[in-house]
DNA sequence: CGAAAATACGAGCAGTTACTCGTATTAGTC
DNA sequence: GACTAATACGAGTAACTGCTCGTATTTTCG
């Protein structure tokens, strides 16, 4: 009803954003998205309450930049993880590999993605502003699920993706927290669910 | 530090008790943890805010006492539904039915207690009243496991025990959430992708 | 230079939160 | 019936929340 005059951003103000995203991925990490107040994204990014509100309408915007700034940032480290070669031909654990892996590494390096990530517990606020999230990567696995199994519908296909998404969110946790052994020991497990979940459904040159 | 006396219950106290715990889990089936206020939880009992703190120190021991009572009623769904027969010597399929049905059944009559059990973004008090009631569950899956496959090292035990609660809780939510068939349809992955994790440790009796 | 836009500040606002406290009523016990 | 402990009330408190606003500085650009 107001302002949607777009601001003209100068190089300053860019900088200013990934600091703030910086920080609040940070303490998303530490303490959860409710639990992070504005003003402490503030102090952290070293500016005024007053200052993050140039840049950010409210929180959730903070939550939605955040995420796109992820799907990004992921949709680079599973580009790299394929390059060219065809996900219809791999076998199926080499294909849980590509795909996890980065994904694991990623999460390790981002522990603050935690916050974003579909999980079942979400504020109604975050799950707004993470939605475009969940569905592209819910969307992915549902494509790479169409390209190796075409014989399987639509639903079924959609609701494969979404079961194997979120046991992968919800291993996941439990690998970041874990280190060395435990953490290795951990993904095998990740890997050996999925398997045994994603085999069944498979192409059927895939299982013996 | 303070009164560590502990206070002598009259009936009417122990009903309100189990009143306050009744609207403290409605609550937070409808808007979760966090944003469900004590003072919200004293209205919907019916009684003031002073009289909450009658009877419990701090809204951490709310979540407590409901994850208590919790562990109890699932107790009693899984002790029923087990009855004589041993665990040990039922088919995988069988036990996964009689295992998660009862779960499922209680989770749909029970939607509140979403908020109370394993999810990754749980808040840190929440987390730390719940701790209990988690282990009780992993520990019961372990047990089981511990029964059916003895050769199992207790150290993977454990975890395929948590990496097996921590799949039912993740897909649970979208059960709870679905209706019809889509639910039924839900089910159905949930324990597909139980059995392709579990098949391949457990007893070699088992499979094939 | 000069004006407009972008960036920056931080005190402060209205609202909410978990929880307290002084006081009143009710129930159990001798 | 009297004494004590349990139950009940609800206005109040201090802290914190997301966010605003008036004002000041810096940058861009003609």
């Amino acid at each position: 009803m107001s302002d949607a005059r777009p601001v003209r951003r100068q190089e300053r103000g860019l900088r200013r954003i990934n600091e703030i995203l910086d920080a609040a991925l940070g303490l998303f990490a530490e303490v959860g998205f409710e639990a992070t107040s504005t003003n402490a994204i503030a102090t952290r990014a070293g500016i005024s309450p007053g200052s993050l509100y140039q840049f950010f309408a409210n929180k959730e915007a903070i939550a939605e930049a955040l995420s796109v700034r992820l799907v990004e940032a992921l949709r680079e480290a599973h580009a790299s993880a394929f390059g060219m070669a065809s996900v219809a031909d791999m076998p199926l654990g080499d294909l849980l590999d590509r795909m996890l892996d980065p994904l694991i590494a990623f999460r390790v390096a981002n522990p603050g993605a935690k916050a974003l990530f579909n999980n079942p517990a979400m504020p109604a606020g975050l799950a707004a502003a993470t939605r475009p999230l969940q569905e592209a990567v819910v969307g992915r696995v549902a494509s790479v699920l169409a390209a190796r199994s075409p014989s399987l519908p639509a639903a079924d296909r959609q609701r494969s993706a979404l079961v194997g998404v979120q046991i992968v969110a919800a291993v996941m946790p439990s690998i970041v927290a874990a280190e060395g052994a435990e953490r290795a020991a951990l993904i095998t497990e990740l890997k050996k669910a999925m398997y045994g979940y994603f085999a069944p459904l498979d192409s059927p040159a895939e299982h013996r």
